[in-house]
DNA sequence: GTGAAGATTAACT
DNA sequence: GTTAATCTTCACA
């Protein structure tokens, strides 16, 4: 089932915990494309260096983060590739999820004809691959995750016990002391994650 | 209007 | 491990 606005007003740290096994679905006019969320970042635009909404700097790119969660934060990066998050809390709270890699589920064929790709690890294990399968651009900035054509869902699976684990943020090395920060979620027994499982 | 930097990726040494 | 590709967004004039 569809994952409710409740579900995304809460916490980032909290729906990030959560949201690790839960299924990204994106219909578009191609097909269906649907993953497996295996790994995330949490951002909290208040207190985090490496949110683009810290010191709840607001902007036009950031203003989607001061609404209630449940949409879709969509930026471009480096030239070349889009990342996509899931706002989270209350209206006038900056925080956002990132989405970093999912496990391909369904409308693989498509996601290969997107990525130019046979290798169906390497689809969406990171967030500029994820969003070129699943076919995510600007155009979906701000959609409603409550809505039909971008969403996440339940799909009754559920992680071991003990397989979602925390550990530090990737490529935020400018940040500071939010480097540090535990607020990368993964599933630790994925074959699909970004990067190899940090040594603890 | 102009310039610098970036929540990345793929290719190369 | 290092680096080029490539362009939006933001800060400042």
């Amino acid at each position: 089932m569809k994952l409710e606005r409740s579900f995304y007003m809460r916490d980032a740290l909290t729906v990030s915990r959560e949201l690790v096994g839960k299924v990204l679905v994106h219909e578009t006019s191609d097909g269906i494309t649907k993953g497996r969320i295996v790994e995330i970042e949490a951002y909290k635009g208040d207190i985090d260096k490496a949110a683009h909404s810290y010191g709840r700097k607001r902007t036009e790119r950031t203003e989607i983060q001061f609404g209630p969660g449940g949409y879709a934060y969509i930026y471009f990066i480096y030239g070349m590739h889009f990342c996509m998050n899931v706002v989270t809390g209350a209206k006038n709270s900056p925080e956002a999820i990132l989405l970093r890699a999912l496990e391909p589920l369904d409308g693989i064929a498509l996601m290969e004809e997107r990525r130019k790709t046979g290798r169906k690890s390497s689809l969406c294990n990171g967030p500029g691959k994820l969003c070129r399968a699943m076919g995510i651009d600007k155009s979906c900035y701000g959609l409603d995750l409550c809505g039909n054509r971008l969403y996440v869902e339940d799909d009754g699976w559920e992680a071991g016990p003990g397989k979602v684990m925390t550990t530090k943020r990737i490529n935020i090395d400018y940040a500071e002391e939010a480097v540090d920060f535990p607020w990368r979620f993964i599933l630790a027994d994925s074959p699909y994650l970004s990067k190899r499982l940090p040594k603890l």
